[in-house]
DNA sequence: AATCCGTGGCT
DNA sequence: TAGCCAAGGAT
């Protein structure tokens, strides 16, 4: 019998000596001054690196701006943030999505304060073993907060690694290659910096699409620029498409002109948040009077639909809308001026809006 | 290992 | 417009 055929070799990643060094010379020139970063030569705060990179998780540096700051003037160090109620942190979270990340930053809080004396631990293994910390956010906060030669794994760098050597492997398989060579170019010199450095890179040079190829340092390396087509990198799988489910939500306004709100259970989509009364959501539409509402009341259905697009599905929401409805206390009955103070998602502010805007 | 989990901006 | 994408983690 023949042999299996050998693995196909590994392109010999020979790493350009000097690429971290030409990386660190264009990050002191262009680095970007975002509100968590400490300045020039100065070494962070490990609570407000952690914060930030919870928060930058799936999203981007524009939209979590405003979030750190309220997030830090209101819990200026750990020990606040610990000492905090879960419901006040998924309120300052609202609309900032993946809510998970607000229950474990919460959770992640209480065991630094209680099992770290309130300090970050400064190794990735330890980092890793904290609620909300997976691999990438416990080697950012090791680099960037600490200084450690941690190796950094985002779409950033998984970008960048994939056009300098042609990663033919489409994601997600191609993590474990992009991560062997990503740790290959991780310098003992200033790691923070350099990774900082890379997912800026990344960010503003070597985007996804029409990459700034003329403005980047690391052009005499790239095999993707050689061969001019640095834009289909990195290669991935074809995605599932994304199913299209349907709800109604049910309205209650009371005399006083509140709307009902009763929170979502603690796990899973929207968990712990708050929603206007709704259906199960399916895969078909409902028919008129197919579902009862939660009280008998004089319903109407209000014009149009509330649409809203989950990561893996996309919603159509039709809403009922019953006024001078007795304040049940089963329910929260919520003022449209206190709508600030709750956590409600954004699907849900839809919801909401759409009421206001069809019974005005 | 594959799936679940938000949102808003950009093309 | 409809898909793509963002400093991913938990299960």
């Amino acid at each position: 019998m023949p042999r299996k055929s050998p693995a196909k070799p590994e392109p010999a990643a020979r790493v350009p000596e000097n690429l971290p060094d030409r990386l660190l010379a264009w990050y002191d020139r262009h680095r970007r001054l975002l509100p968590w970063r400490a300045g020039p030569g100065e070494r962070a705060d490990p609570y407000h690196v952690w914060l930030s990179e919870i928060m930058l998780q799936q999203t981007t540096v524009v939209t979590v701006g405003p979030y750190f700051r309220d997030f830090l003037a209101r819990w200026p160090r750990l020990e606040d943030l610990a000492a905090a109620p879960l419901d006040d942190v998924l309120t300052a979270w609202a609309g900032l999505g993946y809510y998970a990340r607000a229950r474990n930053l919460k959770k992640c809080a209480e065991v630094v304060a209680a099992e770290h004396g309130g300090v970050f631990p400064d190794s990735e293994e330890d980092l890793l073993a904290l609620p909300g910390i997976g691999p990438y956010t416990a080697a950012a906060i090791a680099a960037i907060a600490f200084d450690r030669p941690a190796t950094i794994l985002d779409g950033n760098v998984e970008r960048v690694m994939a056009r300098l050597y042609r990663v033919e492997a489409p994601l997600p398989k191609a993590k474990a290659e992009l991560r062997a060579l990503a740790r290959r170019h991780t310098p003992e010199y200033r790691p923070g910096d350099y990774a900082q450095g890379i997912m800026d890179l990344g960010a503003t040079i070597c985007t996804p699409t029409k990459p700034k190829c003329a403005l980047c340092p690391l052009t005499a390396d790239c095999a993707a620029l050689k061969a001019g087509d640095a834009e289909t990198y990195p290669r991935k799988a074809a995605k599932a498409e994304r199913p299209q489910r349907y709800g109604l939500c049910f309205a209650m306004i009371d005399r006083q002109g509140r709307i009902a709100l009763e929170k979502r259970p603690e796990k899973g989509l929207l968990g712990g948040m708050m929603q206007v009364p709704t259906s199960a959501w399916r895969d078909t539409p409902f028919a008129d009077g197919e579902v009862m509402p939660p009280v008998a009341a004089n319903w109407r259905k209000l014009d149009g639909q509330v649409s809203h697009v989950f990561t893996h599905f996309a919603l159509s929401l039709t809403v009922l809308a019953a006024t001078r409805v007795k304040a049940d206390p089963a329910y929260r009955w919520v003022g449209v001026d206190e709508l600030g103070r709750v956590a409600l998602p954004s699907v849900m502010r839809k919801v909401v809006d759409h009421v206001l805007a069809k019974s005005a």
